[in-house]
DNA sequence: AAGAAACTGGGTGTTTTAACGGTATTTTTT
DNA sequence: AAAAAATACCGTTAAAACACCCAGTTTCTT
């Protein structure tokens, strides 16, 4: 029998889903939060649940405070995001903080019980609107790669390396001294890396190198 | 009956592969390609196939070819990548590109049914491996979350717009102009996030909005 | 209605970047 | 061993970026 843990500050809509999830085979309610704050002071290592469900909109330790938490203090807790938000950067902040999943409020209970069957049984549920939030924030902008590829080929080592100083919160001379060059020289490299690159500022190039992984953030 | 065309150039592994597939209930084979280049000139718009396996590393036309054809002409067209590579980049690159599951070539066979299935009744398959590197490819790095939240609030709307312009080659008087502001008020913008920030050149701030996905690569 | 916060504009310097137009040395390829 | 890259270096000038000062206006909060 998995126990689950949850954390929701409108009562109504918690002890429904308890109710909901004590009728799924399997699965049994065995503690409700009003916020992250009073389950952290809840929770005990030696019996911890088995998953968490937790609102998103909480007072006092929210969310995403709350994901955080578990995820710093026990990284194999795991717990579902539940959130009236189907917003991308809500269910991208949740899942890179450990979330096994994300239900939005008006789900279907099928799919709500699919939920809790996937995390427990593969570790972590994904439905097509979930994904395509997740594809959706991967894509950002899809540049002209295979120009910048032929690009990417007659970039140099030592241009690399620059590469990689420059998205950093130096100057120019700076740079110079960590590369042990000349400051003329890393000028130099700037003015080439600007005709190859076909850019006219040090943010293109570390745009450049960003979305080219020659540098990460 | 499921339709399936399969893109391998390794014919021993297409065909052992073919004869799994036709082992699964409702699935057949009905067309074999040894590129990507030999489907599309055999694909027909009027009787296109269910689902599309298709390996990565093929010659002519690879898998991540085919795959931005594929979604370039018909979206719709369900596909699954399969490679020998467990490499997050070539993961990601081929779920940019549509891909509805991704299959390492030594996966069970039980997990291979699995995405077949799944794709076609709930239009994607992922799996924990692929979880990870999706999540994984999200995080990037993960800095000082919480000290930056805390910045995060305190900027402004027209601060954010500032910083996205930044994240672009254009100079301070040319944002100027594309907000419609002052150049003085661009170099206030830029003075005061200086100081939130705590840094002390553009650059700093790109990667701050970077970081904190205000702007996308 | 008062005050706070955010948004907008300005002046005056100093420092850094960028554009131009080069040369010399080392390493790799042929 | 010669040719060709890649690497390292330099001077000058104009433009842009940065530092540090200031104040008026709009918008939201209390």
């Amino acid at each position: 029998m998995f126990r689950v843990a949850m954390i929701d500050d409108h009562i109504l809509m918690r002890q429904s889903l308890a109710s909901v999830v004590n009728a799924i085979p399997g699965f049994t309610v065995i503690y409700e939060a009003n916020n992250g704050m009073e389950f952290t002071k809840w929770l005990d290592p030696h019996n911890l649940p088995d998953l968490v469900l937790m609102d998103i909109n909480m007072p006092i330790m929210n969310g995403h405070e709350t994901a955080q938490w578990i995820t710093a203090h026990y990284p194999k807790l795991k717990f579902i995001a539940i959130s009236m938000l189907n917003d991308e950067r809500s269910i991208i902040k949740m899942l890179r903080n450990g979330a096994r999943g994300y239900l939005l409020k008006d789900s279907e209970i099928l799919d709500f019980r699919q939920a809790l069957q996937d995390v427990m049984s593969k570790g972590i549920y994904i439905n097509t609107i979930l994904y395509k939030h997740i594809v959706g924030s991967l894509q950002g902008s899809q540049p002209n790669e295979q120009v910048e590829q032929a690009i990417l080929n007659e970039i140099g080592v030592r241009e690399k390396e620059f590469l990689r100083w420059l998205c950093t919160d130096k100057s120019y001379k700076e740079i110079a001294a960590a590369m042990y060059l000349s400051p003329r020289t890393v000028d130099g490299y700037r003015d080439m890396l600007f005709e190859k690159l076909k850019v006219a500022s040090r943010i293109g190039l570390v745009l450049f190198a960003l979305r080219n992984e020659i540098a990460k953030i």
